[in-house]
RNA sequence: GGCGGCAUGGCCAAGUGGUAAGGCAGAGGUCUGCAAAACCUCCAUCUCCAGUUCAAAUCUGGAUGCCGCCUCCA
């Protein structure tokens, strides 16, 4: 497959540098407070291509770290009156929990910066006998940027450029602006760790490339995150690595576009965030997570109640779509028959088609056409009372049908038992627009007794008042049945 | 100020050289007691200007607008 490639800004073949086997790191989160849907979209992201990768047969070993020491978890803690360590506890609970809930599948390795304090010293001593780090009086760590030749080269920054806008705040002891600290000594009321150079604990770039190499060979074959981080957090993570192995750290850098609100970026110093979990008070997992997948990755997404419910109609088109084929393929199976070749082609084409999407930069939302224009084709071979006594059509849809399993476990939509899917979300729904159930069931009953005496003029009536409420109804062979509008 | 990205129908959104996927909304039709769902039909020449080319939404230059990074941030 093709991968954007951020370090050298174009596609490339992704090919695995130890053959069938793939090392894939991607910065999690700082567990301070709860996820939003920016995090959702970059653990959808890299958990969608893991799963890919290993739909094409590579063995993905894949960590995602917590960050579980930090300013924002000190500030926090301190605030609540609790230790870090439970704070960033609980908030590593809260995200499995939203992350459970939106299908995103555990890393295979999900390390924490705390249980990797020693290969953090290590590497501080590392580049300090190479010449690439400081250590301060008060007991800080800096890299020395000019040290190393490549920085700039991930974020296509030079390090004039870089140096022109720094400024040395009062009080650090840098030798230069742009040196960024690996270590820093403890302050009063902070958690501390002991090193050569005293209590101190781990700056946040040095975590990622410890428990990187920790954890997995180098290079990596794939480090993502969020588009965000590529300066400096990424950038220093390379020169880190590089500079205390001498190797390359990562072969292909992965990034995700923001989430935004308004066409503005979300973020926890705009104020302007949205939690996974009140958006899952109002919509089903599912819902977010294909409406995050159905944009490129790489493309900022707006986030607007208009757009999840565009997408919600569109999940419920599939799964209805899906429900009925399932009933069309319990039945029995016709002799003989052939399927025109124009159909078949059709069919061949949106099956390739989704593959060819994902090949190519893990185009999801192309991807996401293709099944699409499939469940169209689904329908008019359903429709058509010739071809739902053709052989070959039937196989033809049992085959789409076969491919929608396999497809819903790779970008987890679609994967559900239709009736299930169908069923949540007409509480869901119900829910959302605080339509009583009691009333509905009561006006439906109303309504079916007056079909029966024919008396159509009552039953109109009887589906206006259903309609008033937000609710449709639909006469179907075996009885009447309702949905929220 | 430096670096980077984006601009496609009413809305959302794919599409990197050969005459525009898909979704939502809308119009007409089939079906239906009437509806709904589904199906059929219709609905864009791609921000603007100038180039390259037999051929450009797709390449080049410029203009305008929006966004991001350069400080914690997915």
């Amino acid at each position: 497959m093709q991968l954007y490639n951020t370090l050298t800004r174009q596609k490339e073949a992704f090919t695995p540098l130890r053959p069938g086997k793939v090392g894939m790191y991607a910065c999690g989160i700082t567990a301070y407070d709860f996820c939003h849907i920016g995090h959702a979209r970059s653990a959808i992201v890299f958990d969608v291509l893991a799963r890919y990768l290993r739909h094409l047969g590579l063995d993905v070993t894949f960590v995602r770290n917590f960050t579980d020491v930090d300013d924002k978890i000190i500030a926090r803690a301190n605030k609540e009156g609790v230790s870090g360590q439970d704070l960033s506890e609980r908030f590593i609970a809260a995200f499995h929990e939203d992350m459970d809930r939106l299908g995103v599948m555990r890393a295979t390795i999900e390390p924490k910066a705390t249980e990797h304090i020693p290969q953090m010293i290590a590497l501080c001593e590392n580049l300090i006998a190479k010449g690439k780090a400081y250590s301060t009086p008060s007991g800080d760590v800096y890299f020395r940027v000019r040290a190393f030749d490549g920085y700039g080269k991930l974020s296509g920054r030079s390090v004039d450029d870089l140096r022109s806008g720094a400024r040395i705040a009062p009080g650090e002891e840098k030798e230069d602006p742009l040196d960024f600290a690996l270590w820093k000594g403890a302050k009063p009321d902070e958690p501390f760790w002991q090193s050569p150079w005293g209590k101190g604990r781990p700056g946040w770039h040095i975590e990622c490339s410890a428990m990187s190499e920790q954890h997995l060979p180098l290079p990596l074959d794939i480090h993502g995150g969020g588009q965000d981080l590529i300066f400096p957090h990424h950038e220093n993570e390379v020169a880190q690595t590089e500079a205390a192995t001498g190797k390359e750290f990562a072969r292909f850098w992965v990034h995700n576009g923001f989430v935004q609100i308004n066409a503005e970026k979300m973020s926890k110093s705009l104020g302007n965030f949205k939690t996974i979990r009140d958006i899952l008070e109002q919509y089903l997992p599912e819902v977010l997570r294909t409406f995050l997948l159905a944009r490129h990755y790489r493309s900022p997404v707006d986030f607007t109640p208009d757009a999840v419910d565009e997408t919600e109609k569109n999940l419920k088109r599939l799964y209805e779509t899906l429900a009925l084929l399932d009933d069309f393929l319990a039945g029995p199976e016709p002799k003989g028959g052939k399927l025109p070749d124009d159909l078949k082609r059709e069919f061949a084409d949106h099956i390739d088609g989704w593959t060819v999407a994902m090949d190519d930069d893990l185009n999801t939302a192309a991807a996401i056409g293709q099944m699409n224009g499939l469940l169209h084709l689904i329908n008019r071979v359903l429709d058509d009372k010739a071809l739902r006594k053709n052989a070959e059509a039937r196989a033809a849809l049992k085959d789409a049908r076969e491919k929608f399993a396999v497809w819903g476990r790779v970008l987890g939509v679609g994967l559900l038992p239709p009736r299930d899917f169908l069923a949540d979300l007409k509480n869901c729904r119900a829910k959302r627009k605080n339509i009583d159930l009691e009333q509905v069931q009561r006006l439906m009953r109303d309504r079916q007794t007056a079909r029966q005496n024919k008396d159509f003029a009552a039953s109109d009536q009887l589906r206006d008042s259903l309609a008033a409420l937000g609710v449709e109804v639909r006469d179907t062979p075996q009885g009447a049945v309702w949905d929220v509008i």
